[in-house]
DNA sequence: AAGCCGGGGCG
DNA sequence: CGCCCAGGCTT
């Protein structure tokens, strides 16, 4: 699929849009700072661009911060147990993320010296670290000069070239005109392009007039720039429904339970569910209690809808030995996903 | 190559 | 309320 092409990219403008326009953030190193010999942390590079994965800087600036108090060095990271990662990481989303990053840190200090490996190819065998935030990390560490292309990049070109397929099914093509870009600022430059698809050329809006992209860009040229990236057809989201159980004890705590290791919400706190499924089954109460029904809670993931009917009982502990008993005002800092927060709040508690 | 995996913000 | 998003892993 070769790009209907236009002129190549003009990294000269980018870079200098760049300079005067560059987004202040906590893992970031200014161009200025660059230009003075200022180097990045690789490690706080690394943990940012994990926390960025499909996910916005507004969300992630905060659990960035908290998590370089908490542990400011790969070995500081690496030394923690794996459910004070995931504690911190509750609310942030793709657990999975959380496991990895975990892994990898120890990794780096077990198989590396605490060093993070400084290129794309040598990143890109460490747990979490895929063809994406391998780039990154190379290019805005160590100013290697490769492609870095993400779902911002992927719209910036999208629109640039006037792709007409989605990106999927172009996403080579789109590498290879991005890396013959490639200046000798590569990180500088990943960083840019990244804020103009931030900024600039955003998914709802594109301020042409601005862009330093302007002239070579097929999709201004053509007058409706968000007409792209063209979207693949999306399969319908189904619809999956449950009871969700919510214990006390005599004591007023409340009942909790670790998720499987795979799969959904994994390794992360729940209360215990029923079986899930197309249609809503009876309740199959986990105890004896004087069970009341709460109100309905929805929730969607990405590739299905989750309805809850939340149930509440106070019962006796027996039995109940796979999970703990967490008081109230502990809730906060268990390792519990948005959705079963918002399950315990339809319950009446946090 | 396609499916699985969260959550927040926006219009 | 629908749509969008700073990807990687598994099968």
């Amino acid at each position: 699929m070769p790009l209907a092409h236009s002129q190549p990219l003009d990294s000269t403008s980018v870079l200098a849009w760049y300079d005067r326009h560059a987004r202040d953030l906590p893992w970031r190193v200014s161009p200025a700072d660059r230009r003075q010999g200022i180097r990045p942390d690789p490690y706080r590079v690394w943990l940012s661009e994990v926390m960025l994965q499909q996910t916005t800087v507004a969300a992630v600036k905060a659990y960035f911060v908290r998590f370089t108090t908490l542990w400011p060095s790969v070995q500081d990271l690496a030394a923690t147990p794996l459910d004070n990662v995931l504690r911190e990481w509750a609310g942030l989303g793709y657990y999975a993320r959380a496991r990895n990053l975990h892994a990898c840190a120890r990794a780096v200090v077990a198989e590396h010296g605490g060093v993070f490996p400084d290129s794309a190819a040598g990143l890109q065998n460490l747990p979490g670290i895929g063809a994406y935030t391998s780039a990154a990390i190379a290019a805005i560490c160590f100013d290697e000069r490769v492609a870095v292309l993400d779902g911002n990049l992927d719209r910036v070109l999208a629109r640039y070239y006037a792709l007409d397929v989605p990106v999927r099914e172009a996403k080579d093509a789109l590498r290879g005109a991005l890396q013959l870009a490639v200046p000798e600022r590569a990180g500088d430059f990943a960083q840019a392009m990244m804020d103009l698809g931030a900024t600039i050329c955003a998914p709802r809006a594109a301020m042409c007039l601005v862009c330093p992209l302007h002239d070579g860009c097929k999709a201004r040229e053509q007058g409706e720039p968000t007409r792209y990236p063209v979207k693949p057809v999306k399969a319908e989201r189904p619809v999956r429904k449950g009871h969700a159980f919510v214990m006390r004890d005599a004591a007023g705590d409340v009942y909790l339970q670790s998720r499987p290791g795979k799969g959904l919400l994994a390794s992360m706190t729940e209360v215990p569910t029923s079986d899930l499924g197309e249609k809503l089954g009876e309740p199959d109460f986990p105890a004896e209690g004087d069970w009341r029904r709460h109100g309905q809670v929805i929730h969607v993931f990405t590739h299905f809808r989750l309805e809850l009917e939340v149930w509440s009982a106070l019962v006796a502990p027996d039995g109940l030995d796979a999970g703990w008993w967490a008081p109230p005002g502990a809730l906060k800092g268990e390792a519990l996903p948005t959705l079963f927060r918002k399950v315990l709040a339809e319950a009446g508690l946090s």
